[in-house]
DNA sequence: GAGATATTTAATAGTGGTATTAATTATGCA
DNA sequence: TGCATAATTAATACCACTATTAAATATCTC
């Protein structure tokens, strides 16, 4: 009926669906809003996705694996390990920064949906050990140079991780607390990437 | 009619309401589910709050001021600066402790509902902008004195604020991919609240 | 173009939620 | 005790949402 540009029905309900998760999470969107904005008939979206359970899976999988291997995928071997660490920063803060409403979506929606959480650690269960142990060898070697304090890989990762993770997190409530408008936030944000940077770095310090 | 311990019915629907509303937000909670629980008739929820949304706000109110005064209150003068980021620190850490899905909700509910945003900016407008300055006055001096490298309140709350955010709102979510047992994640979250100070302070040094 | 298949629609059954009302029971107080 | 007020209940109006169905329309294939 509305075919917008040359993409199929099915197409756009999924990419409108997507769009309204982000922005009201998934109990505050329904199948007729989406059908709405979509441009098409309300009973098409569950003629192409059932239900909105299955609706929303085939969005969160996509979203999950982007999320994830933003965080652990393998990092550049042959670079010194400081450089190592401040590239794995700045992937994962700039892949954030291009989705910011997405780690919301995700964790909200594993906290609300117990059975998503065990589907999440099978996907996972395999993925982080290694990459940990691996990372836990680096630093070993650099621990014995003298140029690392002890620490794990654990206390790495969840460093970079919560120090990205909670700025997109709490952007909006930010921005409106402090007042900031859009080009001071932005300009906040560029700051945020250089300083979380910074204070990684320094941290690994002995 | 069924007036557990001496309280009453009012303070029971409160509490209920405020459990329910943690554990699965705003949406997902429903007024009949909350009288069920608290073992009243659904009506009386009405009857005491008028609206599910009055309700609420009677607990979001509350829980922000937690909330926020747990970062934004003033902190102990006459110790050494840093001594003085420690505690900041660690109190910060044990309120979030002491409540670790307040976070969620409060962030999910400002996100969804922009009307509760500008209320909180009137809330805490007044408050911020005093102890930022304060606290940039300090590190004047302690940068002066070469002890501090150049930086802002901005920078050192933030900071601060999503190491300790970030661990709490990931939480279920960490131990689920990690696997960790119930104790092994207390130990976890013990080790962090060392490890936020140590890369804080360290971060600090020029 | 005919027939088969895919897409789209309107209509609606069914569910679960919010909020209101009017009636009933309990409580406080003169 | 009796009256006023507070607390509580059952019943229900009303609404929004999910999902299904059967019919209508478009598209494809031969």
């Amino acid at each position: 009926m509305k075919p917008e540009k040359d993409q199929t029905t099915e197409q756009a309900i999924l990419e409108t669906a997507e769009k309204l998760f982000l922005e009201k999470g998934f109990a505050l969107t329904s199948t007729t809003e989406i059908a709405r904005v979509a441009g098409c008939n309300q009973a098409l979206v569950h003629y192409y996705f059932r239900t909105k359970d299955r609706l929303f899976d085939a969005i969160f999988e996509k979203s999950a694996t982007v999320f994830i291997s933003a965080f652990l995928d393998k990092m550049d071997d042959n670079i010194p390990f400081e450089e190592k660490i401040r590239k794995k920063i700045e992937t994962h803060f700039d892949i954030l920064r291009a989705n910011p409403k997405l780690p919301f979506l995700f964790f909200n929606e594993l906290n609300t949906n117990p059975g998503r959480l065990s589907l999440l650690k099978d996907k996972t269960g395999g993925m982080y050990k290694p990459l940990f142990s691996a990372i836990d060898e680096e630093l070993k070697v650099e621990i014995e140079k003298g140029s690392v304090r002890p620490m794990t890989a654990m206390d790495l990762m969840l460093t970079i991780l919560s120090l990205n993770l909670a700025l997109f997190m709490s952007g909006p409530v930010l921005q409106a607390i402090t007042g900031l408008t859009g080009t001071e936030f932005q300009k906040l944000i560029e700051n945020r990437r250089r300083e979380h940077v910074t204070v990684i770095l320094k941290s690994l310090r002995p």
